[in-house]
DNA sequence: CGCACTCTTGACCGCACTCAACGTTGGTGG
DNA sequence: CCACCAACGTTGAGTGCGGTCAAGAGTGCG
């Protein structure tokens, strides 16, 4: 589990300081933890289930600028009120610090500081991939890049089973595109025999290798 | 010039030694100061002129993820290569130091850790922005989204003059859209009299709030 | 002047979107 | 237990926005 990796970062003996901290919290899927403008007087970590982090338009169209698991933080955009919204896509238990606390622990712990640097760089990294894929992808590039990327969180080296917890929707605004266009797609990657599709909520890869040839790694 | 800003954040002690770390160096136009997957063992800040950073894929599709103004820092990505490719949009100059010094300066000061952190934040939060952008936008509205993006960072208020240092081909590949597209939708723009464009180098913006409007902003 | 490069404009095309129908699943109440 | 319904996903038919291809205008440089 990566919070335990970061406690370990900050130094064993800020730990109980943290616990002492933090309080925890139960989300139920589809219910929202705060919404894009709220005052981020906040700071979460996530324990258990999975986020979604997204930006709404005023007519309704949505980006997900991304899915969180376990050890991931959120809330730590340093400007006066959340960038995003946060929803569950499943069953989900954060960490939930109060902002100024959280911003003094870190004042005391540069181990702490590192670590959010480094976290926050990685994020800007991906942000920066995911650019390229909405930017100039196709519609199977995008898919078999996001299959591939799950693959390699979810420590998946090679052909094997993939929990899907989102739902096509989610997908789609992920990926920028539709709905009809993400099934089509997933149909047609089957189809390939790149992948298998054995249920909703999950993707079995077949064909590794061509997988990421097409996502273009 | 925010490279100033810094130093002063960093605390004015430190000035010397910074300034004794760095080296200069100038770069023309169209040339790289370094490419994605190359080795990261310098950092850099621009101190005049514009950069742009791209990520390229193997059959030349091209992402641009940014446009670096004096003042912006770059090289910071946390792992052992570069991420992006970066080159000169106009005539440039950046400060460069060797990333392990760069690293030892961050340890003794962590006040020019924590501008770091708040720099990497909000370059993260302009990519979530631009994933909205890239993902659910139209191309009038990442066009009217660029140009206002750009009046922001020029500290343009109202309507007035503002300079475009890069090429439609750049736009086009920052925005997700095709060289033709910019330039129609640039038409369009003027046609409808929310812009002006006395050179290809130069947009005036006419109608302010109709364009934050049409950018969904 | 001639060449190369950038930008604009027009005609046509195709990938992904829209609209629609249908299948599947899970929850609810009779 | 089954009937009903709503939510989700899949598939098909047709459309349209932005891409492709092509021509031409404008500009800078040797």
């Amino acid at each position: 589990m990566r919070s335990i990796a970061v406690c370990a970062a900050a130094g064993v003996e800020l730990l109980p300081r943290l616990t002492a901290l933090a309080t925890g919290r139960r989300i139920d899927a589809g219910q929202t933890l705060f919404q894009e403008g709220d005052v981020a007087d906040e700071v979460f970590t996530l324990t258990e289930g999975m986020l979604k982090l997204y930006k709404l338009m005023s007519d309704g169209r949505r980006q997900i600028v991304g899915f969180l698991v376990p050890g991931d933080f959120l809330g730590l955009a340093f400007g006066r009120s959340y960038v995003y919204s946060a929803e569950a896509v499943v069953p989900t238990t954060v960490c939930r610090f109060r902002r100024p606390q959280f911003l003094d622990m870190l004042e005391d712990c540069p181990a702490m500081e590192k670590e959010i640097l480094g976290r926050t760089s990685t994020e800007l990294a991906a942000a920066q991939e995911q650019m390229l894929l909405l930017g100039r992808k196709t519609a199977r590039e995008r898919v078999a890049s996001f299959i591939v990327s799950l693959a390699r969180r979810s420590k998946i080296e090679h052909e094997g089973s993939l929990p899907l917890p989102m739902s096509r929707s989610d997908i789609a605004d992920y990926l920028g595109l539709t709905i009809e266009t993400v099934s089509r797609t997933f149909t047609l990657l089957r189809k390939e025999k790149l992948i298998e599709l054995p249920d909703k909520h999950v993707v079995e890869i077949k064909k590794r290798a061509e997988l990421e040839q097409v996502a273009g790694f």
